[in-house]
DNA sequence: TAGGTATGAGACAGACCTGTCTCATCACCG
DNA sequence: CGGTGATGAGACAGGTCTGTCTCATACCTA
């Protein structure tokens, strides 16, 4: 094998994850049958369970690899401002990006999370780690301006306009201003306490 | 029909009704077929086929009934107290409680808006209409403080709030006082703009 | 050229899905 | 007693689901 080349196992490993993740975007993870997929990429279907043991493992790879494209993404934007406030709007930029997107459907994540509620699920956890490391990168940033104690609850603060923002933004309802604003405020508030 | 007696069809329906919420609730909407909710419920197929013409009718039928239950507890709260922000704060007692209970698995107007993502189906109406009503409920409440057009954004990230804190709580994240404590800054800050 | 690897194509199993149909039964009511 | 409406029980159709299996066919490399 080749090391400049990349391997075909890796293309079509990588094109399933890339069909199965618009599919289970638009139509849900139960709604959207193996036989779907496989004819949509149009590979075979042993290919398909060659490279993923189950359909449940191909979701958990869809949700990883989104996941890790998200961080990359925040990442960058982070690099392009110097403070917390600025990087806290960068992240709220992002979002108002993919909610004016064209094939914005809602979270993929907090939709896994409805259709397998079990927590002790595989894609459960993958959720639950998608979930924490949005937090933490925004408590990481508020800590540069509050204890960590109000860091983590304003953090946790911000998750959840975040959260309810993309809930909003999936019924039609454009609220990324109202959730930028209250998370000025809950900012201010938390570094001025009383 | 004796206007004294319940029907007894009122009764199965609503037996189905009851049934197919729980199911629903725990397992989600496709992984819960049919066969399952008339084994629980104890009834035979064609009784349910004649209450309800399809199973995406008995969904709407159950988050219907939901959303009105919802409404029903939130107006008596209403009336216990005085104050928009006593009203606010029950709001967020009846979800801190929900939070708590045994058999909580999130929002099923959440889950339902994360499996049938067109805007067009019935139950995406359904669900719209309930996040609709409760961000009136708190707007309501709020103009009676502050201008219409600032209680419309605060209801907005009120709404994001307790839907962002629903899907922490469903991750076993308490984060309710974070999300009151939230409320408070946004009320404030709106009351006194700038 | 020979061999190993990835893939394609499709049959197949066994289960489950929604929704319809028939026939029997039971309760109530005039 | 006779009739009516709700229900129970289960077969049935037609489709879809996940996952496995076999066999043929490319393709790259040694």
């Amino acid at each position: 094998m080749n090391a400049m080349t990349p391997s075909p196992t890796t293309n079509k490993r990588q094109h399933v994850v890339d069909t199965a993740y618009a599919l289970f975007k638009r139509d849900g993870f139960h709604a959207t049958g193996i036989d779907r997929i496989i004819a949509e990429a149009d590979i075979a279907k042993m290919t398909m369970y060659r490279h993923f043991p189950s359909k449940d493992e191909l979701i958990v790879e869809v949700l990883e690899h989104r996941a890790r494209r998200f961080e990359r993404q925040l990442d960058r934007l982070a690099q392009e401002v110097a403070t917390p406030e600025q990087k806290i709007g960068k992240i709220f930029d992002w979002h108002e990006r993919w909610f004016r997107s064209a094939d914005f459907h809602g979270c993929l994540f907090a939709h896994a999370l409805a259709e397998f509620g079990d927590p002790g699920h595989p894609v459960f956890k993958a959720v639950a780690r998608q979930k924490n490391g949005l937090k933490r990168r925004m408590q990481s940033i508020l800590e540069e301006v509050m204890p960590p104690g109000q860091a983590e609850s304003a953090a946790a603060a911000l998750l959840m306009l975040i959260e309810g923002a993309t809930l909003m933004a999936q019924m039609g309802q454009p609220a990324i201003d109202g959730a930028r604003k209250a998370a000025a405020a809950i900012i201010a508030s938390a570094r001025t306490p009383q």
